[in-house]
DNA sequence: TCTAAATAGTGCAATATCGTATTAATTGGA
DNA sequence: TCCAATTAATACGATATTGCACTATTTAGA
């Protein structure tokens, strides 16, 4: 089955991608971590945790956890939600920024070798593809979910 | 960046796929769980822990971890190596083809419901480019491999 | 207005991942 | 042949992930 391997093969390219990314990161910050502010910069900053926990599709624990995180290491602030007694709202810091830049930063090398040994245009065709497939799943997505895990709103 | 982007879909559909895969087998196993299942099949049977950790690209404390739960469920047997007294060598059960026959079936309506919604032609066109994108990637992976991480010797 | 249902967050426990260090076996060069 | 370097596996500890249960708060319908 075809379908079978196009997915064995987004899974290898996803970890072989995450290792290279993760190895830019302080000790003690993994993939998530850096999910998590990429998304405050380029998504909203001051999100909750309950929306953070959808737009990464992770369960609500995780999140708390992965917040408590960058927190620790001063990367970001959480505090209550004026408008919603039960919730926190997550803001980035100025730290959190550099950080967030300076792996960016760390990875355009990596990100040039890539442009310049694998063929451009062949690899920018595949993108709306993806997008498609990724909106395909996410829609199609088994509504008796068994776990607690929120859907997803925003990439 | 674009091949932010492109990686960041990547990661989503690997985390929705791992998902859709995962409800699919009994409590207490995982995607890395079937992934062994699957290889020790596809590829071959009886291979050894560093040859399993060099396949999926994880350290071999994390192999050894995967195997011992397929071995605790009765999925695989692991034997030591005739030939070098230091490994060990891993063979699925009769339980263990079952498993994994039964999964690939229970994943068939799921992938159908893909094939049907979806434009197969660009879904399958994707698939040579995302095939070398990992050998790419996987060549050009540094070499100052900073972790526990063997080389992969094959899909 | 009152109260039941829904929602946000977290504590806890089970399991997973993985870096480091250790042991045992093998290999290869002197 | 012999021993130093290499290799296979795993014990251990730190952190990550997640299901379940619980509390606090908000919402909505009677």
């Amino acid at each position: 089955m075809a379908l079978f391997q196009l997915f064995n093969e987004i899974g290898i390219i996803e970890q072989l991608s995450r290792t290279i990314m993760e190895a830019r990161l302080p000790k003690g910050l993994i993939a998530p971590h850096f999910g998590v502010l990429n998304h405050l910069i380029r998504v909203a900053d001051g999100r909750t945790l309950v929306e953070l926990a959808r737009a990464f599709q992770v369960p609500k624990t995780s999140m708390t956890h992965t917040v408590a995180g960058l927190s620790k290491h001063g990367l970001v602030m959480v505090r209550p939600n004026p408008n919603d007694g039960r919730s926190k709202c997550v803001w980035i810091t100025d730290e959190g920024r550099a950080l967030r830049d300076r792996v960016i930063t760390d990875l355009t090398p990596e990100f040039q070798e890539l442009l310049d040994g694998f063929d451009v245009e062949r690899l920018f065709a595949i993108l709306p593809v993806l997008t498609d497939l990724r909106v395909f799943l996410d829609e199609h997505r088994n509504a008796e979910a068994p776990r607690d895990r929120e859907f997803r709103t925003q990439a």
